[in-house]
DNA sequence: TTGATCTGCTTGTCTGACAGTAGGATATTC
DNA sequence: GAATATCCTACTGTCAGACAAGCAGATCAA
């Protein structure tokens, strides 16, 4: 081994702390306490400028910090307001497929995992209402059964009281984030004849066993589900767009 | 239902693209498809701004959108590095720490979710190569059982293996995103008298099953490891920073 | 060869400028 | 008085120019 100094690991390279990332820290901060809520606007660039003692241009880069994260948005005209809790995990998501570092396998698969026991816990801890939320999302299904987009907004919306109903925001937003890359694929199989009755049904099939507290039943059910769409979309995608990096875009 | 427009959904704000978003998206495609490789350096700023033929003020919003989304960065000095692949939902997944929108208990939970059906498909999938990543790694770590640094990187590196023998690139990066912030909590239970022992054995037991592709064995013995763990973690740490939200900080 | 000094170049930062435009205030029209 | 047109202001988006600090390579000295 090589000759060893004393307290190697804290010989890092020194960081100096640009203006942008203070600026950037600084506004992260003040939404991470809710001193700025989602729905706030912000200052005008001047405003941050002078309170902070900076150049705009320092501002501008914090700001497209922020902007990237997710955590405000440049609405049209000028303004900026506080994203609405908005999923930073999407744009990763998101960045793995523009970057060709993820397939639609993959992410498929990732679902599958996280999804069956997501669907096991969620049937322990199930509240009313979160029973309500999903009866209400089976319903809008079956209503909407004939526009590709309710059923879909609704098809959705039952997967998300699911994730939900494990009282884990970060579950919630993960299966978000997955689910928002998954949409345009979803559409897709919408157009197979039968598929939207057989996933309504087997939604039932999933509840009732949520209803019943029944994790491993649940478990099954979800295996079921999520093996017959993913089977429908290989079938209409074909093996090439599975196994490439597809860019799903058009959020929802 | 209100009167309805023909073609309602068509109507969404028109986008106008700003130049520090052209700049960026031509950037990340440019990384996207290879054109700019992990380790290169980006021409300097002046040199972006003509070629582009955009004013420096719009390319520097643009790095520092591909800064904050984990594609460059501001080496000490000056010029710019494209990064090596380095995880973007690391950097959402701490953001969500930092906002207070997530505690340890959702990331511990998470990761169980996670850890459990990632090793059941390591199992089934795993190559030689990823075995011996396995076996090194606990070798390290019984060598290293002495020095809680180099116990806990080999440690990461175990778990990473399974992961990576998914050959499912998103579970990689989502392991390794969880790992990254759970490693300060490691680090407290690592003074628990017998505890790394303990795990040391455990990896044993998971990696046996692994070899033996029993998938089965592999998801039971790393409940048994995820628990205990959890049970050390919140003995240590007791239910107030359990629950609350806590800043693992110091990236490794 | 080693060490010191000088000279550009690059980043980080600030300032000033200007076009386009959104929104409110004001004037105009019926 | 209500609806419509017009004007003004302020803010963002963008550029150009300036300057300090620091690094890298070149040049020079020992």
């Amino acid at each position: 081994m090589a000759p060893r100094t004393v307290l190697d690991e804290g010989f890092v390279p020194v960081e100096k702390q640009k203006t942008y990332e203070l600026v950037a820290d600084h506004l992260i901060a003040m939404i991470g306490d809710r001193r700025l809520r989602p729905g706030d606007a912000l200052p005008t660039e001047k405003e941050l400028a002078t309170r902070f003692r900076v150049g705009r241009s320092s501002v501008r880069e914090a700001l497209r910090i922020l902007e990237s994260k997710g955590l405000i948005r440049s609405l049209g005209k000028g303004s900026f307001v506080v994203a609405p809790s908005l999923n930073p995990l999407s744009e990763s998501l998101l960045l793995l497929f523009t970057l060709r570092e993820a397939t639609m396998r993959e992410l498929f698969e990732v679902r599958k995992l996280l999804e069956v026991q997501t669907v096991a816990l969620a049937a322990e801890r199930r509240t009313r209402a979160d029973l309500k939320r999903m009866e209400q999302a089976i319903r809008d299904m079956d209503e909407g059964i004939a526009s590709p987009h309710r059923y879909i907004a609704a098809d959705l919306q039952f997967h998300l009281a699911i994730a939900e109903a494990t009282k884990n925001r970060i579950v919630a937003r993960l299966m978000h984030a997955i689910r928002g890359l998954l949409q345009r694929a979803l559409f897709t199989i919408y157009d197979i004849p039968g598929s939207p009755q057989r996933s309504l049904e087997q939604h039932r099939q999933i509840f009732s066993a949520i209803l019943k507290k029944d994790a491993s039943e649940a478990r099954t059910r979800m295996i079921e589900h999520l093996s017959r769409v993913e089977h429908d979309i290989r079938n209409i995608l074909g093996g090439k767009a599975w196994e490439q990096y597809i860019r799903p875009l058009d959020e929802v």
